[in-house]
RNA sequence: GCCCGGGUGGCGAAAUUGGUAGACGCAAGGGACUUAAAAUCCCUCGGAGCUAAAACUCCAUGCCGGUUCGAUUCCGGCCCCGGGCACCA
């Protein structure tokens, strides 16, 4: 009788013999070939959930494969460790945010252990410790003297009853989430960082990153968005004073019937403080989140400001009105309205009463350079890319590395006193920001704002190729190992994260701490795994825990279910059902394995042989393609023919079929390699190729075509031509029916597939 | 609203990228084994028509149209679903 499959006690003894002999751990070896694989750093929420389990797997069957291919993988992980949910469980629940997130990454490093994930944990990275944070403090500094960051106004979502500031996630329906009370948008003071200076190449390099799915790459095309187009000044018809407009369509000039102002618009705002209508419509506008979808749906409103523009062609006069769908971010806050030929500008016009002017459409170019000549227009390239903003008013962040003093201004803390350690607690005491200014000695205070978190997420996958480095952001490891051969996460990531990553990289290349341009050569954007339809994600309170499926089935089967069940770029709609089939499909391969035979040295020149050699091209190709589901098919349709099998090809096809199943199932298949006596350790095992002499053969089946229409098929010489097929065609009584009677006009070949008469009435 | 994806049996999906639509699996139904159940094994399984049965025919890849000898695949238009929209990560 066999030994009945226990997934628990074979994976322990595979992980602690891992652990044990540290696997996972590399270190830079020159000689050779290294691969660098990547899966996105999770948030500590709590537990894992089903993205986490499919994307970790997928970035361990890529490890395993590469591993197996005889490279040198590193593969580590880490956390993202500050951000929202940790305040909100330290008020909901009065825990410290340091505390709860600590437990929660104990928890989950407990569970991607118990996956069987090979992590070079040694390299592990936490950005909520000093340790990580201070060189972000450290390069903040630097990019400030570099002159690549600077300080301005910028607006907030504020909830006036809380009397916070407010992440769009947490306005609903233009309500703070708590309080339920209208928000208002505020302008405070913060940082930002200059990404716009690297907007042309970070544009440019798109095209090199052929790695990169195309999806990805015409998104961030879109996000960094730049357009050539013309800034038109506007003379105001009662002063001196000028508006000036960007538009693309300087050809629609003629068309102007109105110029429309943002609502903080510096001239908006000088109104604003003369008329009281136009103070309260300004007023009025704010009362929306700063979240750009929340104001594109807006009802589109205005106000008149009684103030005239005049047309720099033809000097007639153009209202000028204050409209709440011009954003102040892009361009320069001010629109030269065209009803003609632009949607909003129409709807606008179609509210308000204004003309909608018909005009002959001329091409762009010809006409800006017209426009330019007679002084009206000046060329302007311009991005819808905008600097990045990365203050936060919040506890469980990095905090900025500033000092403000009254006399010398914003002053960088000095080097030395890095890091800037968090406060004791998320009320610190008044006196905890009391400093000294660093330049005149004077009393100071220092910075209360923290980091967006997305600071830390771009730079962590270099970080981890310097660990335990106490004297330097990065060392020369860091050149050994980047860029990153492989990256893997969510598709939602496609261009925030991933575009800020970028960025970074080019600036640690600028500061000569790393030589390569791009972070990611290759990256698969993994779809998401939704519940209900959405996007699971603790907010919506809709993640599936997988910790039970692993109590039941264990970490092979959860692995090869979440493989199996869709291509990893899809979206998968999480189900329970299925997983079922996934560890039946386990079971029998362990029977199977145990009652195979062990036969020296038969290969036999037979079908079974030829078909298991058929089955495996294409899972190698898949392998490549990284259409891991239907590797899965493929093993399946392996044991299912070795069942069926001669004893001959058994154990040969079970050799096969363990090593391409090990990055997948690596347990199971490293505990059958020794029981079915193949090796101690799959792992030396080289990656299976295909015997070209199996799948020899003469002769070939061709799908028979008339007019298109699969009609039946027909047994012919390898690389058969016109003739040969037609006469095969033609012999054959089955398809005779459909050439009786009929004239043969044409014939299609597509060799070793198909052939297509063309056939019509005599 | 704007940008990017997706839509194929009851369900997850496949189709080596323009050439046999539905591989592989789940669920379901029937059978074998069993005192019984579980497990396991075998058979059926898109729809309609025609059959005693097979063979065969037609329809079918969200909807409408186009290109082609041939379209799930390419092009145009629409519908629905998902992701992102700069302070969720």
């Amino acid at each position: 009788m066999d030994k009945p499959y226990q997934p628990e006690q074979v994976e322990t003894t595979w992980q602690t013999r891992w652990e044990k002999e540290k696997r996972f751990r590399v270190t830079e070896d020159i000689q050779k070939k290294k691969f660098y694989c990547l899966s996105m750093l999770p948030y500590p929420s709590g537990h894992l959930h089903m993205g986490h389990v499919r994307n970790y797997t997928i970035g361990d069957v890529i490890t395993r494969y590469q591993r197996l291919l005889g490279k040198n993988v590193l593969q580590p992980m880490g956390w993202d460790a500050f951000g929202l949910p940790a305040e909100n469980a330290a008020i909901q629940h009065k825990i410290p945010p340091a505390k709860w997130t600590h437990e929660n990454i104990a928890y989950m490093k407990d569970q991607l252990k118990r996956l069987g994930f090979g992590y070079d944990w040694d390299r592990e990275v936490t950005t909520c410790n000093p340790e990580y944070y201070r060189w972000e403090q450290w390069f903040f500094i630097k990019l400030f003297e570099k002159g690549l960051v600077y300080k301005k106004n910028a607006l907030v979502n504020w909830d006036p009853v809380d009397k916070t500031v407010l992440a769009n996630e947490q306005v609903i329906d233009g309500k703070g989430w708590r309080s339920g009370a209208l928000v208002e948008q505020r302008e405070i003071p913060q940082w930002f960082l200059k990404i716009t200076d690297y907007a042309d190449e970070l544009l440019a390099e798109l095209d090199n990153l052929t790695g990169w799915p195309d999806q990805v790459r015409t998104m961030q095309k879109n996000w960094i968005g730049k357009s050539e187009g013309a800034l038109i000044k506007f003379k105001l018809d009662a002063s001196k004073e000028n508006i000036t407009v960007f538009t693309t369509r300087a050809d629609t000039l003629n068309g102007v019937s109105f110029i429309a102002l943002s609502p903080q618009h510096a001239l908006s705002l000088k109104l604003a403080t003369k008329n009281k209508d136009i103070h309260n419509f300004i007023d009025h506008c704010k009362n929306v989140s700063t979240a750009e979808a929340a104001q594109a749906v807006l009802e589109k409103k205005g106000i008149n400001t009684g103030l005239y523009a005049v047309h720099p062609l033809t000097q007639a006069l153009i209202p000028i009105w204050i409209a709440n769908y011009v954003l102040m971010d892009y361009g320069t806050g001010a629109v030269m309205g065209v009803p003609f030929s632009d949607e909003r500008d129409k709807e606008f016009a179609e509210i308000y009463n204004l003309p909608i002017k018909d005009f002959p459409e001329a091409d762009i170019q010809k006409t800006i350079a017209l426009l330019v000549k007679k002084h009206v227009a000046e060329r302007k390239t311009h991005y819808r890319l905008r600097d990045w903003g990365v203050s936060r008013q919040r506890y469980w962040g990095t905090p900025v590395p500033m000092i403000n003093c009254k006399k010398c201004g914003t002053v960088p803390v000095p080097e030395k006193e890095l890091p800037v350690l968090l406060p004791p607690n998320i009320n610190p005491p008044a006196d905890f920001y009391e400093t000294t200014c660093p330049t005149c000695g004077k009393k100071a205070e220092r910075e209360k704002d923290t980091f967006d978190t997305f600071i830390e997420s771009s730079w962590y996958y270099a970080r981890y190729t310097s660990p335990h480095q106490d004297h330097a952001m990065l060392d020369g490891r860091a050149n050994y190992w980047l860029p990153v051969d492989q990256y893997i996460g969510g598709i939602e990531h496609a261009v925030l994260h991933l575009l800020y990553a970028r960025f970074f990289h080019k600036l640690m290349r600028d500061l000569k701490l790393i030589t390569s341009d791009e972070p990611f050569t290759h990256l698969l954007t993994q779809g998401m795994v939704l519940k209900n339809g959405a996007k699971m994600s603790k907010s919506q309170g809709n993640t599936v825990d997988p910790k039970h499926l692993i109590q039941q089935y264990g970490a092979d089967t959860v692995r090869l279910f979440i493989i199996f069940a869709a291509p990893p770029e899809l979206g998968l709609e999480w189900s329970d059902a299925g997983v079922e089939g996934a560890s039946r499909f386990l079971k029998r391969l362990w029977n199977a394995a145990h009652d195979f035979p062990v036969i020296a040295k038969p290969l036999p020149a037979d079908k079974s042989r030829q078909q298991l050699y058929e089955i495996l091209s294409r899972i190698l190709f898949d392998y490549e393609r990284k259409q891991f589901n239907t590797v899965v098919s493929g093993a399946m349709k392996i044991l299912n023919l070795l069942l069926e099998s001669d004893k001959t090809v058994q154990q040969e096809g079970l050799s096969i079929l363990l090593r391409i199943l090990f990055p997948i199932t690596p347990h199971i298949c490293a505990e059958l390699w020794q029981v079915a006596n193949l090796g101690d350790d799959i792992e030396k095992a080289s990656w299976p190729v295909i015997d070209e002499t199996a799948l020899h053969s003469t002769t070939q089946q061709f799908i028979v075509q008339i007019n298109g229409k699969m009609r039946g098929s027909v047994i012919a010489v390898k690389n058969a031509n016109e003739a040969v097929l037609q006469k095969a065609v033609y012999a054959d009584p089955h398809l005779q029916k459909f050439i009786d009677g009929k004239k043969l006009h044409k014939i299609i070949v597509v060799p070793n597939k198909l052939v297509n008469l063309v056939m019509g009435e005599k």
